[in-house]
DNA sequence: AAATAAATGGAAAATATGTTCCACGGGTGC
DNA sequence: GCACCCGTGGAACATATTTTCCATTTATTT
């Protein structure tokens, strides 16, 4: 009990001097809260090692946090770790946690683990039931393509938004159709022969999605779909038509799957037009 | 993967040579059986103590399962340990090996399939390590807000996008700082007091951001950090952090376990408000 | 730009830890 | 009952790891 709040008073307190620390000893910190869980089976020249740093600038550091040396520190997670370990307290657990449901209040943590399991297997139907052949259509119409746009309304609009970010970093010329002043059909207007749409959207379709599908389609433009079925008014406007379905817990649709297929398609993009991936995501001033 | 499975032949064996073993042999047996999860952090004289044996005694008993010595028979255990506590690691060594392995084409799916795996293990970390009192306080923040700002600049964007999306089913009043127009602190301006400021910011932290951050704190807004660390600059400016390591393939950053969190949170939010799931998503026309 | 302070990394010193050796004692078989 | 063997534990030895010290580099201040 005590012993475990003990290494996480330690990870307040280097978080609040995190910023007065040299940059060595940052490092150090870093690596610590990364590799939290692992701290107590490592010797000092390992996390030196995983840090980049010397030996002696581990030693610096837990003597500035007032321990007599690493060994001491180190005590301190291998205490909170056999705490933790040791059988009764899961049993414990399990029992506040049924005592805390009895008041009636499910705890927050509750419904996010429920909602992070069902996202989980979302992404466990995603990688089973990907379609190869279509994936690589959908990576070659978009490498293929002059300019690309990308349309989203409502609940898929954050989607739209983060592919015309991704693709920023490729040299291709890219529209987000945002609707932004009522202009839906302004922004779509120059779409052409040798561009691409790629369209998200998931039942009850958006009207302003739909649209743009058709509008795309007439004027000989490839029409990239991600949906969640072959059926549907998608299928039959789009060339390549990308599924994804989605876990949902408590009534409510996720959309992790949805946002992990998008980045693959955008990494494998990247790939085929053999933009680096240092290229493709600076780390410098541009990331956030 | 097979650091796992030697440590369990190990303990196999140890099963089954145990009757022929001297008195005190067992006793390390029975110690080792019992305590097996601390092993790995134990000392020999702990072990010794803890089986009420001397500890050449337990290094007798290493020695008799063809060890060289204890500290060797201790690192199959250890290494069991740091295989399973760090997954994305030998992940991470696959996904170089593939990468160098670029003797020509990476069938599009190929790279895909990586992807939504590291998404996956982003997500079993998310659920792993999720901070039961943050979260709360996370929930109880927004419930308690009478206005709610989102911010996230470039790759953190969607998923402020989402967010304002998403809030905007409860009785809130929301705002995305988008910096449409360059508005940025216009969009701020009337933050105040009992309103609540969403971030999302990841390294390197954008400047517009950060500056929300410090504005909102300044006027007694309380502010919600989502980030992957405890170090660094969101920390000073938060009075809650909820911390998303994301899974990476390729170099390139995942971003699904952070939207899986921000829509837990968004659940479980409207949970708190009393809100049905039907009033919060309502499946008809509004939908997307 | 010089002076001062701080940080860094190599290597020696100190310590902790693991391992081996050996004397002792109890039990077993002859 | 004696001798032998195996198991046991103390202590010396060896090794691995941590810690300290100091020379060198790097940043900061005047």
């Amino acid at each position: 009990m005590a012993k475990r709040s003990e290494a996480d008073a330690l990870m307040n307190r280097i978080a609040e001097e995190f910023e007065a620390l040299p940059r060595q000893l940052q490092g150090v910190a870093r690596y610590l809260e990364e590799h939290r869980s692992s701290i107590m089976v490592q010797r000092v020249g390992e996390i030196a090692e995983g840090a980049g740093v010397h030996a002696s600038a581990v030693v610096r550091f837990a003597q500035r946090f007032g321990y007599t040396g690493f060994s001491e520190m180190q005590a301190v997670f291998r205490d909170a770790f056999t705490a933790q370990a040791s059988p009764s307290r899961s049993y414990k657990q399990r029992i506040r946690t049924v005592i805390e449901n009895r008041t009636g209040v499910v705890p927050a943590v509750e419904i996010a683990s429920r909602f992070i399991d069902a996202s989980r297997m979302g992404l466990d139907e995603l990688a089973a039931e990907i379609d190869e052949t279509r994936f690589q259509k959908a990576v070659d119409a978009l490498a293929g393509a002059e300019n690309i746009y990308v349309i989203g309304v409502r609940r898929s609009f954050a989607i739209a938004t983060y592919i015309a970010y991704a693709l920023q970093h490729t040299q291709k010329r890219v529209h987000l159709v945002s609707g932004l002043g009522g202009m839906f059909r302004e922004q779509l207007r120059s779409i052409g022969k040798g561009d691409a749409l790629i369209a998200i959207s998931f039942p009850p379709f958006g009207k302003e999605t739909l649209y743009a599908m058709r509008y795309a389609q007439q004027h000989q433009a490839k029409v990239l779909a991600i949906t969640e079925s072959d059926l549907g008014p998608l299928a039959r406007h789009s060339d390549v038509l990308l599924k994804v379905k989605e876990g949902s817990a408590f009534a409510f649709r996720g959309l992790t799957s949805t946002m992990c297929l998008c980045q693959a398609l955008f990494v494998a993009l990247a790939y085929k037009l053999e933009l680096t991936v240092e290229e493709t995501l600076p780390r410098g001033e541009y990331d956030d």
